[in-house]
RNA sequence: GAUUCUGUAGCUCAGCUGGUAGAGCAUAACACUUUUAAUGUUAGGGUCCUGGGUUCGAACCCCAGCGGGAUCACCA
């Protein structure tokens, strides 16, 4: 049972009528066109001549009626166009229903339609369809909102508040063409990247999602439950150790674009699913890697907006190569103006409290560190930055770094001052792993809940022997965001998880008559907006007893006042 | 999780000191055969998020809850 408003009803009634009109508002069949609103605003104008016998389809968005002439706007995957449709194109004849009924009355706005024509220019020199004959395809029922906009693209009625907007995307998507968009320019990074990846011959690949245990990165998972194995299983947070596991089998290069789950806080740039994309290469380097991101990156940038620069905010990004690569102590030194290459955990801690930083017994001399990066340096990286060689402690999967002592080969490219990738020169000796997996337990025992958990079959796997690896992370929804110079994650995300919407049961007529009520009554008590058994339930009965019987009276309803004690009855049901 | 702002017609929003709920678009009716934020005339449309409280009287003030936004904290 649904509550329905004035036009919803309305546009039901425009079903019934088309119905009686033999018009069916869902007919099943295929409609072929031949031509698109963008193909024809881009190539009319050189080949008119083509542009005859256009069949195309899409959605009503906008009419202006004219009497016997209107002017409308069909909206289609590639964008708008208007149609030009006549009474006496239309109707021939003496019988004008199909205009002056089906055209100007039963069609609304939202509807879908396939139309036949020939493409002109107007006085006012729109290019638009002159309509011959038109076919509707899906009726809508719920009313769209109708979005303005002037010459200048000045927007007029906009569809603007965002938890209507991210509830119901598909209007979103409708009545939003910058929102479309962005989802399209989204979808060229990821084929970019693919063809990138695909084009050296590392091959994509897919990695379980239900995991046993939840390794490759430190966070929170979703936990469900696996019926027939009567196991638990984790949503994964990260996909690094089964593709190094692929490694270790013998590909030489593998990648993986896909989900991963965190149950952590939601904010505007955290969603608990997101897409990661991480690429494994053999017999290379991070070094071998910074080179490759840059590459990558400039590609995917002049793919999607046709330059290297890019708009982000009140900055302007030149994502061409080479980035410049500073060191985690450098950075700190650059910002700082202090070295904390050379303190030991105590003095750090002092550092930090000194600049205000709040700080933990759980945390280790690299958390303490990467606290002071975050705080005092990360928001000045503005132009691609790689931030290399960090502490041991907080990376527990990286190689240790061939020539600096208590520090890993890991870089992190910053952008805007947010992270977007995160490379290592990948850890294979399984002895090593084992020991850094064992720090990570003894910080887990200090209260540090983002230490990482052993994994003793990925162990096993490096054992066996993994060639020199360097392994990649870019966060897809982050840089979507940064290329389409949104600051939200939402508006990335054609789904952002929300808060479940409140579902109210409304009661049907069946279940007050359930109740001992009588039909006839039904009306009166819908008048007095009572619409769900709970609020009936909730009344007090004298006071129903006097409202239905002054509403029964009001609307005229033709049965017999209910009892006191029938009403009573009701309620108590 | 904390702070703060916010919830009024299908959509976007007004609503004064607490005194019968308003506009534009959309919808409906009439007019109009090259309009384009079409236009003109007219009409209908409301659980003012929910529940309590104060008051003669609450969209408005107070309390609680629910949804959403922003900022902060954690994480990518």
């Amino acid at each position: 049972m649904q509550l329905l408003n004035e036009q919803e009803i309305e546009r039901r009634k425009d079903r019934e009528a088309l119905l009686n009109l033999g018009i069916d508002p869902y007919p099943a069949l295929s409609f072929p066109i031949n031509a698109t609103a963008a193909d024809i605003h881009q190539n009319y104008n050189n080949r008119k001549n083509d542009y005859k016998g256009i069949t195309i389809a899409g959605r009503l968005m906008t009419r202006r009626i004219m009497g016997s002439a209107s002017f409308a706007e069909i909206q289609d995957s590639t964008g708008r166009l208007q149609i030009y449709v006549r009474r006496d194109d239309l109707c021939p004849d003496e019988d004008k229903t199909l205009y002056n009924k089906v055209f100007k009355k039963l069609l609304g706005i939202g509807d879908f339609i396939g139309l036949k024509g020939f493409i002109f220019t107007t006085q006012t020199g729109e290019i638009s369809l002159h309509v011959q004959e038109f076919t509707l395809l899906s009726k809508s029922v719920k009313p769209l909102p109708v979005v303005k906009r002037d010459d200048e693209g000045n927007v007029f009625d906009g569809f603007t508040d965002p938890e209507l907007r991210y509830r119901q995307r598909y209007v979103d998507l409708i009545v939003n063409p910058e929102v479309k968009e962005t989802f399209v320019t989204r979808s060229k990074i990821i084929s970019t990247m693919r063809n990138y990846f695909d084009d050296h011959g590392w091959m994509e690949v897919e990695t379980p999602i239900l995991q046993q245990v939840h390794g490759g990165a430190a966070a929170k998972p979703f936990e469900t439950h696996h019926n027939a194995l009567d196991t638990p299983l984790f949503l994964r947070i990260a996909n690094e150790l089964y593709l190094k596991r692929l490694i270790v089998g013998g590909f030489e290069g593998v990648y993986e674009i896909g989900k991963m789950f965190r149950n952590e806080g939601m904010d505007r740039t955290h969603n608990p699913e997101f897409t990661s994309m991480e690429i494994y290469v053999a017999y290379k380097d991070y070094i071998w890697m910074m080179e490759m991101v840059e590459d990558l990156i400039a590609k995917i940038a002049n793919r999607v907006l046709g330059t290297t620069k890019a708009k982000v905010g009140d900055n302007v990004i030149e994502f061409e190569g080479p980035y410049k690569r500073l060191s985690m102590f450098e950075s700190i030194q650059e910002y700082t103006g202090i070295d904390v290459s050379q303190m030991n955990e105590k003095e750090l801690r002092a550092l930090c409290s000194e600049m205000g930083i709040e700080v933990d017994d759980s945390m280790g001399k690299g958390k303490l560190i990467d606290e002071i990066f975050g705080e005092k340096v990360e928001e000045h990286l503005i132009q691609p930055t790689y931030i290399t060689d960090y502490p041991i402690e907080m990376t527990p999967l990286a190689k240790k770094h061939r020539s600096k002592p208590g520090l890993v080969e890991r870089f992190e490219l910053f952008v805007n001052g947010k992270e977007i990738a995160n490379a290592y020169t990948e850890l294979n000796d399984p002895i090593d792993q084992r020991e850094r997996f064992e720090d990570q337990l003894k910080l887990a025992q200090r209260g540090d809940d983002e230490a990482m958990a052993m994994d003793e079959d990925f162990l096993r796997a490096l054992e066996y022997g993994m060639p020199p690896t360097s392994g990649l992370g870019i966060g897809i929804d982050r840089l979507c965001m940064m290329l389409t110079d949104q600051s939200t994650i939402q508006e990335v995300l054609f789904f952002p998880q929300m808060k479940p919407e409140k579902k109210v049961k409304i009661a049907s007529d069946e279940d007050f008559i359930e109740l001992g009520i009588n039909p006839g009554l039904i009306p009166a008590i819908r008048e007095l907006n009572i619409h769900t058994i709970e609020q009936l339930k909730g009344l007090n009965p004298n006071k129903l007893f006097n409202d239905v019987c002054g509403k029964k009276k009001k609307l005229k309803l033709d049965v017999p006042n209910p009892s006191k004690e029938e009403v009573s009855n009701w309620i108590n049901a």
